[in-house]
RNA sequence: CGCGGGGUGGAGCAGUUCGGUAGCUCGUUGGGCUCAUAACCCAAAGGUCGUAGGUUCAAAUCCUGCCCCCGCAA
């Protein structure tokens, strides 16, 4: 088939690749270089990198839905638009501009967790199992009718990341087998039930930002979802924020106020007052620092029960 | 030239302001104590102080260039 892909960051990366290796891929759409880094170096989007590297024409318009885009748009030579965290919203037109209209590779089992960081949330929220929907666009946020969908478990020490990677390659293979039943006639479009659905917002980086109020259980799933971006923190007195990598549920009977260190196992890490019971921290990050394993952080520092995370 | 922190034995840090050949905690190795130990005691090994050059009788410490790591921001 001939595929126009929309996609911009490494996940949509990950599909484009496949994609190539089993269709004609004509022409890919991604977002507009941005300075990026330390520096502010203009950085080609992944999906670009792997565009170049293919020999792949690249568009990247600042405004898709621009009338002075549309026009090209049109000229594009695809049968179906697969689009893929592209970062832009899409108007019906476009949508429908295809003889098979576009897809989307979704990273959560729809109708739940719609929007932009399904993976992530779906960690935080300490779901069971997520997978990869593949739908139909339509003018909604990922509203429209699932074509096809595949359910992996979540495992208990399941990061951001490491679902991250999962999915990015459930989706690859999902969007192959959906791409050859739409060849076929063989798909099915089922309605999503909107009664059902959930909304996965977008991260900030306060999203990071511990309550140690919450249960200890929840905060190890926000510090786990949230790796190994933008990570889970907190601030320590004298020390400035600091990232929590790793940390563990331990049961704990305390009195003391929420964030406080209870106790200090030199072998093992901090033990933080979280909720009704503690947080093992076993892995840390201080502005400027490498990550670094709390027992070794322990060694140069001095720590002492009592002190506070804010 | 976006802002900032940092590169010192295997790990985490101190020492740099007031130049004088390096220290702490831990780890490692050997030995001891102990019913035993991740505990304790004794001993040892291990560092061209990121790199190149400069100033100086003398530089981890002062000056200059370069490399690398990281936080913010994007």
């Amino acid at each position: 088939m001939k595929i126009v892909f929309m996609g911009t960051p490494e996940f949509a990366a990950a599909a484009l690749k496949e994609l190539i290796k089993r269709h004609e891929v004509t022409a890919v759409i991604t977002q507009p270089d941005k300075p990026v880094g330390r520096g502010k170096k203009l950085a080609f989007t992944p999906v670009k990198e792997v565009a170049l590297e293919y020999g792949i024409e690249v568009y990247q318009p600042q405004k898709i839905k621009a009338k002075e885009f549309a026009a090209k748009l049109a000229e594009l030579e695809g049968d179906i638009f697969v689009v893929v965290a592209y970062g832009q919203i899409l108007s019906k037109e476009i949508l429908d501009m295809p003889k098979y209209g576009s897809v989307n590779i979704h990273a959560s089992l729809l109708p739940k967790y719609r929007g932009s960081a399904p993976i992530q949330w779906a960690v935080i929220n300490g779901e069971r199992e997520s997978g990869i929907t593949i739908i139909q666009m339509d003018e909604g946020i990922d509203t429209g009718d699932m074509l096809l969908k595949e359910i992996i478990p979540i495992a208990a020490d399941e990061t951001g990341e490491s679902l991250h990677n999962k999915l990015a390659a459930l989706g690859s293979s999902t969007i192959l087998k959906a791409l050859e039943l739409i060849e076929d006639g063989n798909i099915l479009p089922t309605p999503q039930d909107d009664c059902l659905s959930s909304y996965a917002p977008m991260l900030k980086k306060e999203t990071g930002q511990i309550d140690w109020n919450m249960g200890a259980v929840e905060i190890e799933r926000l510090i786990r979802g949230l790796y190994p971006w933008p990570s889970a923190f907190s601030t320590l007195p004298d020390f400035g924020i600091v990232k929590i990598i790793k940390a563990e549920y331990m049961p704990y009977n305390t009195y003391d106020a929420p964030g406080t260190i209870l106790d200090i196992d030199k072998k093992r890490g901090l033990i933080v007052a979280a909720g009704k019971d503690a947080l093992l921290i076993e892995k840390i990050q201080i502005s400027g620092k490498k990550v670094m394993d709390v027992p070794a952080f322990l060694l140069g520092n001095e720590i002492k029960t009592g002190m506070i995370f804010l």
